[in-house]
DNA sequence: CGGCAATACTTTGATGTCAAAAGAAATCCC
DNA sequence: GGGATTTCTTTTGACATCAAAGTATTGCCG
């Protein structure tokens, strides 16, 4: 019947944009779109558990992952230069989120003593506090994505082309 | 020498963030951030890609997809409802992006005869047009991401769990 | 030493995302 | 019939991202 077809049909969505990719004669393109599409929706789904674990403590993944730098780092300070270098992200989304931790009482900014162009965050107390509290309720999601270890190794490894090219692995 | 060391202490990013995970004793959610961390940093690689190659043809991914959607329906045109529904976007995002498509002349908006709650977005002339160009732009990556098509298999085959945990595949 | 080039950040502007609230319009139900 | 409820979309607000322009500083070179 008509009305069970239409249900059928987008039970899996991506599925069906392959369907369509083929049936347009693109079909070099289809693993690839559909993969792409994987990607974008995992990373969606991921990104989105992630926020939702953090926002009790107020945070954002962004901004996360600037403390989570800094926590690592010796003196838990860096130049906001090596923070964009490192997370891989625009100087303007640095300050972006900088400002916000530091709004938030989270780190303090200071200019470099050697050189005045410098901007140095540096996370405070109550940052290493709320980082703590973060990187436990992000673990867990990490502990726990679908995939079983031995095929999270097996994804990295699927998209360690992706970034070589990107030049992100130098060797 | 301590040069050298520092040299290469990043040459992979994600591994030396991996090292830090196991380094304090986060080991059970290393695999899980290494993959994250794998998945976001490909996922912005990749759109980007798309994103400069959609630039010349006027469109961003996000519009492209509605375009693509439209193309493929029937008459060239869906309730704004369907459009996020079937691209898996918050409604408010369906409403911006298609304001800039018809505000760029690509579509038009229309009330549904039956339900004036229902406003339909149709493809015009000047956006199958538009639309046929920025297929063949993205099919250009979709054909040459990296990794080849059976590891594109196994990466969709992969990242098919989360996609499940999120509902999107109905069986 | 003075000036121009390079470097480090911030600002501004365009997009995109989601959540929550605000509006309409259709439907339900007493 | 008419108020309450549900549904569909838009608006508003907070954040994020990148590109490009603007500002400050440092550095090098003639």
């Amino acid at each position: 019947m008509k009305s069970i077809d239409l249900q059928r049909r987008y039970r899996d969505p991506i599925a069906e944009a392959r369907r369509q990719w083929i049936v347009h004669g693109w079909s070099d393109a289809a693993p690839g779109m559909a993969a792409v599409t994987t990607l974008v929706r995992a990373h969606q789904v991921i990104i989105s558990r992630i926020e939702a674990e953090l926002a009790p403590v107020g945070l954002t993944f962004a901004r996360f992952e600037i403390l989570r730098l800094l926590g690592f780092s010796r003196r838990g300070s860096l130049p906001m230069g090596k923070i964009g270098e490192r997370l891989q992200v625009h100087p303007a989304s640095v300050t972006s989120a900088v400002k916000r931790l530091e709004r938030d009482g989270l780190l303090r900014r200071t200019a470099s003593p050697e050189d005045n162009r410098i901007v140095i965050a540096e996370l405070l107390p109550a940052g290493r506090a709320t980082l703590d509290e973060a990187t436990i309720r992000v673990n867990r999601i990490f502990e726990d994505l679908g995939p079983d270890p031995d095929q999270l190794e097996h994804l990295i490894e699927l998209l360690a082309p992706v970034r070589r090219a990107a030049g992100d692995i130098v060797e």
